[in-house]
DNA sequence: GTCTATAAAAGGATAGAC
DNA sequence: GTCTATCCTTTTATAGAC
């Protein structure tokens, strides 16, 4: 086997992972894992049934690929803008739009990180990944809170608590958007953050 | 057969159906429709793998009144708060604590509800019942909001869309709240409305 | 009315040809 | 590397005894 052809072996397995990937992405996120059918995933990406099997060991192992890559995205977004510049309400309000925007292009992977984080029916070990980045995002945006009450730009409240109301309200507004991809102009992301904000300080 | 009897049988199939309705609202409601099995509400219900199929056609059929009940139930819960008495801010603050309390005790209803909204794998009846009471109950909350602007209690902006962000707010929280049912004081009805209201003219 | 046993169907995973 | 055919487990639904 010389060597030409080992690359092009290889770039075509590369692609067909990514075919696999982004039609499990698209039907995991829109039907759920229970809801998924490993012939939805490969009748998706337009592949035979078996071919599967070759790229991954089984349903449960592209799920985890899936969640894993939607875990680490979302953590990284939040990280970011957490640790970036400008007051607290600036980063807030920066991280929410950049959600925002991210969600509107791989709004698969949010719902995927969504389920994975509430259902009952995911893989055990998705459960327990999401458990983790959940409150390692929790605690990235308690602090940033708690620096915003500090700034004197966010009304004071139990900093953990808003967080978890942020992430929330977040999460409906977006599942709603996903749900109904035709509301160009929804959400405002300054009617989200009103919720979080001095009015008298901040400038709308 | 006598009366006696007759009435006795009935009261057998009725607390019999109850008990596999109780047990229906939750295994669905924790696991969804695809990941829910027949198995599951039995083992809940502590009944015979058969019995359901005397109660129930199939299934479908068990989801289905549990959809009904579900959209019904929160369907009143808005039409009579926005029909009630006092100002929009009053009647917008009693219909959003009555919608928490009520989520309270019988949250795997809401689950359904939502999952019925939202998911692709629900029968595909019970996806057009979900449409035209999601569609009557905006119509309703959109009123609301466009009395409570032209009364100035609440901030100006499309009433259709006030109303569609306050419920995907409000399915935020609410749905964050039945996964994490420890946080007794979650959430803050005020810091909601907050997103809505004029913080000038409603005393906080 | 209730249960156990069984049929029927669906879905996940593998084998082997090309 | 890819496909079709097949296996086998799971799950829905029914039948018939008690």
């Amino acid at each position: 086997m010389s060597p030409r052809v080992d690359e092009q072996n290889q770039q075509i397995r590369d692609k067909r992972k990514q075919q696999l990937l982004a039609a499990g992405a698209k039907v995991f996120g829109e039907r759920g894992y229970a809801g998924t059918k490993v012939s939805d995933i490969v009748g998706e990406a337009q592949l035979s049934h078996g071919l599967i099997y070759h790229y991954f060991s089984s349903k449960e192992d592209i799920y985890m690929e899936l969640a894993k890559t939607a875990f680490t995205t979302s953590y990284d977004t939040i990280h970011q803008a957490v640790n970036s510049n400008g007051s607290p309400y600036e980063r807030l309000k920066a991280m929410t739009e950049e959600i925002l925007a991210h969600t509107r292009e791989s709004g698969y992977f949010f719902l995927i990180a969504l389920q994975t984080n509430t259902s009952k029916t995911v893989p055990e070990q998705a459960s327990a990944i999401s458990a983790e980045y959940s409150a390692k995002s929790l605690k990235l945006l308690t602090h940033l809170f708690q620096q915003g009450q500090k700034h004197g730009e966010f009304i004071k409240a139990d900093p953990s608590q808003q967080a978890l109301m942020y992430t929330s309200m977040l999460n409906g507004v977006v599942f709603t958007r996903l749900t109904y991809p035709s509301l160009e102009c929804f959400p405002q992301v300054d009617q989200i953050l009103r919720a979080f904000i001095n009015t008298s300080s901040v400038k709308e």
